[in-house]
RNA sequence: GGUCUCGUGGCCGAGUGGCUAGGCAAUGGUCUGCAAAACCAUGUACAGCGGUUCGAAUCCGCUCGAGACCUCCA
């Protein structure tokens, strides 16, 4: 493919991209909810929708990237009693509301930044935005598809239903959903249960509360997605991604206020993100079976063998297609870091490769075939492929085996720069002084010179000893063997 | 139960009608004091059965298996 082709979900089909103000591109992504840490499986979705930002980027489109942030409105479950996830865990925890959001905003930026992900243009948060989302739900009832009853509001999807396609994103009929629910709670304010709240009343007990036309309430969840991304992005934009999991009722949900509000469906491209999954099963919290990032980092799990760089992570992500369920195991993992360490350790070999006067490598090649993978729906694991090609020819120049000029190795610099370092956010990873590197070169050194002691070798004992003390580090003989610490 | 998706060689994972994906592991070789790295070579892989076709991992049907969504989830 020569230009950029994306699967919409809508659609179910590959679309060519068209823009629908070129260069413009505006880009919406659902952000997290700031309850909890985020997981490996939350870090899937944004480093795939970092991929497809980046090469939008890369292809000089003009990119308006918003992801937001969820700090309220997001429900435990449907029913009346459902309790805000913020609201809850701040009660537990006898925290401000807002404390336990700003823990987890930074914690999940952190690891963003850790996983070198952009950081989008605009973060807006679903607090800040409770005028406009009253707004819409005022024009929503005026429009006739809202319903108010005791204080809250919902959306009234048999309504919307007759002259809308309510399932047209998750492929579902609105008469299977009907027949399909399951829980037929008496207790359900709602005139019937595939109605989802707009605007819920808040129970004594909830902490996070603001004024409405329909009394003490908070908004609901699907709401926030529908009004900030059209207020940052316009009424029409052009992709809106997500987890696979937000398919339905979310997004659903999403298109159907958005058509009720404003009379038009505002995206042009869906895109969803496959899971991430654990010995089969999706990682979720609730199934107790996710890894958070530092505990991949560190290995600090029980069902880790070892630890693994966050580059590694991302790099054994992207070997995988963004729409394909990623099955997640050490040995995969210890695969993925040894390729990495081998395109890196071959990117590196570039600048000292031998010159020759002729070239037996087409570049140019190379750099159309890596152009045709990311065209075609952002196939990173196609890119990979073609990269490790790449790295055989590198390798062949570097044993002389292949004969190439200065021009081919500019060209083939810049292209590693615009595909491993801008297009995949791929960084080399050894130089920043790695602490396991040094413990077991100090592990080597504290055993040679135990070998030396042994064999009474004292000159080179001692030679050690004091050449390590000018480097700063103090070794210390004591009964047990020698320990050493950096002054 | 309903809707949908998937099942690729030891592992991960691309590929949707004919052309070696790739990585890791494995085996043989070149190189090497020995290793490592690198390079070269090596895999009757497409869940099963049946069908369509000159030709199927790829399309269709059935069977088996796994998963997702239908409730909060990236």
């Amino acid at each position: 493919m020569d230009t950029l082709h994306i699967y919409n979900t809508l659609s179910g089909k590959k679309e060519p991209f068209e823009p629908i103000n070129p260069p413009f591109v505006g880009l919406y992504v659902c952000g997290p909810t700031v309850y909890s840490s985020v997981h490996l499986g939350n870090c899937r979705t944004f480093i795939s929708f970092d991929i497809v930002n980046r090469y939008l980027r890369y292809l000089d489109y003009k990119v308006r990237y918003v992801r937001n942030i969820t700090d309220a409105g997001h429900l435990e479950n449907d029913a009346d009693e459902g309790e805000d996830k913020i609201s809850k865990k701040a009660r537990l925890e006898s925290l401000d509301p807002m404390q336990i959001v700003q823990t987890y905003s930074l914690d999940f930026h952190d690891k963003m930044a850790i996983f070198n992900t952009l950081s989008p243009d605009i973060e807006p948060t679903a607090t800040g935005h409770i005028v406009e989302q009253i707004e819409i739900i005022q024009n929503i009832i005026a429009k006739g598809y809202a319903y108010e009853i005791n204080g809250s509001v919902y959306f009234d999807v048999i309504k919307y239903a007759e002259v809308e396609n309510y399932g047209a994103l998750s492929g579902r009929k609105i008469d299977e959903l009907i027949s399909g629910t399951r829980d037929l709670d008496s207790q359900d304010e709602k005139r019937n249960s595939l109605d989802f709240a707009l605007w819920k009343k808040a129970s004594p007990l909830h902490i996070m509360r603001w004024k409405s036309p329909w009394g003490i309430g908070f908004p609901g969840w699907h709401l926030e997605c529908s009004v900030m991304s059209t207020k940052y992005l316009g009424e029409s934009f052009d992709i809106h991604g997500g987890g696979m999991d937000l398919k339905f009722p979310h997004h659903e949900c999403e298109i159907a206020q958005n058509k009720a509000a404003h009379g038009k469906h505002a995206v042009k491209y869906w895109l969803h993100g496959n899971m991430l999954t654990f010995e089969g099963k999706k990682m979720s919290k609730s199934l107790g079976n996710s890894i958070l990032p530092d505990e991949l980092f560190t290995g600090e799990h029980p069902l880790l063998t070892k630890g693994f760089h966050p580059m590694v992570v991302r790099f054994f992500m992207l070997q995988a297609h963004y729409r394909s369920t990623l099955d997640f195991s050490n040995e995969a993992l210890e695969a993925s870091e040894k390729g990495f360490f081998r395109l890196m350790t071959a990117i590196k070999l570039i600048d000292s490769l031998p010159v020759s006067d002729i070239t037996e490598v087409d570049i140019e090649n190379h750099s159309k075939l890596f152009h045709r993978a990311m065209n075609d729906d952002f196939n990173s694991p196609i890119l990979i492929g073609h990269l490790f090609d790449l790295v055989k020819v590198i390798n062949s120049i570097s044993d002389g085996r292949v004969k190439t000029n200065q021009e081919t190795i500019d060209k083939m610099k810049a292209l590693i720069n615009d595909f491993v370092i801008d297009v995949l956010g791929l960084k080399p990873v050894d130089e920043d002084g790695n602490q396991s590197v040094l413990n077991g070169l100090m592990n080597l050194i504290v055993e040679m010179r135990k070998r030396a002691r042994l064999s009474k070798d004292w000159d080179t004992s001692d030679a050690i000893r004091d050449q390590l003390n000018e480097l700063k580090i103090i070794v210390k003989d004591g009964k047990d063997g020698a320990t050493w610490e950096i002054k």
